[in-house]
RNA sequence: UGGGGGAUCGUCCAACGGUAGGACAACGGACUCUGACUCCGUGAAUCUAGGUUCGAAUCCUAGUCCCCCAGCCA
């Protein structure tokens, strides 16, 4: 288990928990994070999987990683896989204890069979379409079904039938018999068991009825011995039924269920069906697409597990829903790579730059920090030379008040290099600059002030000769509006410059050998090596940019 | 007009009858060989109306607004 340096927050949940271990009601905690493999895990998972984890570890319980698989039609072994490599990415390990509810499907049959037995369940003949408009409204009750009140045996004989397979999808379900006329719609003889022929995963064609999520779900809790089963909002309005159930059948175990509001985040889907619509529709390469907000798209994105679970932390757990404003995942970003990640020079936009006083030919290697914020990652040398690049953004031929960088006339420093001088300006038959040519101070070597004297900026740069040209994808947030949607299309909310490809990057030799671990390109951002590099090629994936100031200040005007 | 929840700085989360606090964001300044980082500072909130109390974000009453539920999805 990797253990963050922050104390955990302190929310209501671990309130409970603390209470019930205070209250001796349970000896230890034992919690489970039930994923259905339908999609690929998210960042509002990580908040489930940080919650239901997290305590686990602070209480000296444990934590089940169990598969809600109940529904074949769905799932797939591609997302089982991949759950458990996010999971474990995260930081958290389940142990011995990786479970799937179909490992309970025998158990869970035969507590339907018990429920027949006791005269509270039974099997319906009606059509989907009928049983919607017998179920009332919010403000109507239901109305009986015709089948409610057949007999024991026959219910019985049909259930072992529909499982024995000879029924067609939707012909029957099991139901459980509680209140057609309940507030509580999901109270209305809701169904817990239905025809489903497709093969599962796990259990291949063995079944061809399956229970529903409602008929699984605190089941499995029970047999597990979960004592907090920690789920979001929305299944508030099924605890009643989730009770039901339990108090129904001779479960081992009363786990009682909590929820908490699920997390958004501004700019961002966290809906594993749109997710899954994005992927199918082509608007992302794929599940890993680092502009999506899933674990394997951060992660490519090059967001280390340590700051997803630092945003976690910081986000907090209630009740209320709220939408967090990205910037805050971001800020943890940031404050983790700043301390961790090696510094390079890469130019994004190359602008080249012809030193005339500096000899042809002549090459220094000059030292550069690796990182100021951590002295042990050491120095590195950086050639220099007499024709270099610049960023294209840190010269302006007409330089307003607020700019500190290059411009005709004006001297800054080339960071760890020399003070240069803008002379002259070469443009091509569209008036566009192609070239500076500057002079430099030889005296300034290194980058430091001969004579005390000051300049406003400080560029980064890249030999034009020893420098590396590769692509840079610049991501930026996959949707214009910070709340996808809610318009009405949120096919029309994506941002058609989500990604931004650079095919000229020129970055600094020292660059070619760095791992897939994020580093900085200075002044830029943090970057990551994407795994589409190749041996003559190398693409950088940008991580989250660095506070840029001086942007806020143009665009302020 | 059924049932279930929820309202605290711009945003997220605390405060559990006793000074409304932190983080992100914003703004100002210091520092700086990254307009980064860091540091210092500023502004910024208890949904409304009553009531109880020496004292209310917290307890009571009545409203207002927001979210979820009518899958054989989870």
């Amino acid at each position: 288990m990797t253990v963050d340096a922050a104390e955990p927050g302190r929310d209501f949940i671990r309130d409970i928990v603390q209470a019930d271990l205070d209250a001796k009601r349970h000896t230890a905690v034992v919690t489970r994070f039930p994923p259905e493999p339908n999609g690929y895990l998210h960042i509002g998972h990580a908040k489930s999987i940080c919650l239901n984890f997290g305590i686990a570890a602070e209480f000296g319980g444990r934590c089940h990683l169990r598969f809600d698989d109940t529904n074949p039609a769905k799932e797939e072994q591609e997302y089982i896989d991949a759950i458990e490599h996010d999971v474990r990415w995260l930081g958290f390990d389940w142990g011995e204890h990786l479970y799937h509810a179909s490992d309970y499907f025998d158990q869970i049959y035969a507590w339907a069979e018990h429920l027949i037995q006791a005269g509270k369940a039974y099997v319906d003949d009606q059509t989907p379409d009928e049983m919607r408009a017998a179920r009332g409204t919010l403000t109507e009750p239901g109305r009986n079904s015709p089948f409610r009140d057949r007999a024991v045996a026959e219910n019985l004989d049909l259930f072992r039938r529909m499982k024995a397979g000879e029924f067609p999808n939707g012909a029957r379900v099991l139901r459980a018999k509680i209140d057609m006329a309940a507030g509580n719609i999901n109270l209305r003889d809701p169904a817990i068991y239905r025809i489903v022929h497709a093969a599962h995963p796990r259990t291949g064609t063995s079944w061809c009825i399956y229970p529903t999520y409602d008929f699984a779900h605190g089941q499995s809790d029970a047999i597990e011995h979960i004592t907090h089963s920690i789920c979001t909002l929305e299944f508030e309005d099924h605890k009643p039924l989730y009770e039901w159930f339990l108090e129904n059948l001779p479960v081992p175990s009363k786990p009682r269920q909590y929820e908490f509001a699920r997390l958004n985040i501004t700019y961002t889907v966290l809906s594993k069906r749109m997710l899954t619509q994005f992927v199918r529709d082509g608007h992302v390469t794929g599940w890993d697409d680092p502009r999506m907000p899933t674990l394997a798209g951060i992660r490519r994105r090059g967001v280390p597990a340590a700051a997803l679970r630092d945003f976690v932390g910081r986000i907090g757990v209630a009740r209320a829903n709220s939408t967090v404003d990205v910037a805050m995942f971001d800020a943890c970003v940031r404050e983790l790579l700043n301390k961790t990640a090696s510094r390079y020079m890469a130019v994004l936009r190359p602008l080249k730059v012809v030193i005339e006083n500096y000899p042809d030919g002549q090459v220094e290697q000059l030292d550069a920090v690796n990182n100021p914020e951590d002295p042990a990652a050491g120095t590195r040398q950086v050639p220099f030379a007499r024709e270099i690049y610049v960023e294209r953004d840190d010269f302006m031929e007409n330089p307003p008040k607020k700019f500190y960088r290059l411009a005709p006339g004006k001297e800054v420093r080339l960071r760890y290099a020399y003070f240069i001088t803008c002379r002259e300006i070469v443009k091509d038959a569209n008036g566009e600059v192609t070239e500076l040519r500057c002079t430099y101070d030889p005296a300034s070597r290194g980058g430091n002030s001969p004579d005390g004297r000051k300049v406003q900026a400080t560029l980064h740069w890249v030999s034009a000769s020893h420098g590396v040209t590769c692509d840079v994808r610049v991501y930026n947030p996959l949707f214009t509006r910070p709340d996808p949607g809610a318009a009405g299309d949120i096919i029309a909310d994506l941002n058609p410059n989500s990604l931004e490809v650079l095919k000229d990057v020129v970055i600094e030799p020292a660059l070619v050998n760095v791992g897939p671990e994020p580093v900085q390109f200075e002044r830029q951002g943090y970057f990551c090596r994407d795994a589409d590099s190749t041996d003559t090629r190398l693409v950088f994936n940008r991580t989250v940019g660095l506070r840029d100031t001086w942007a806020k200040v143009q665009a302020g005007g």
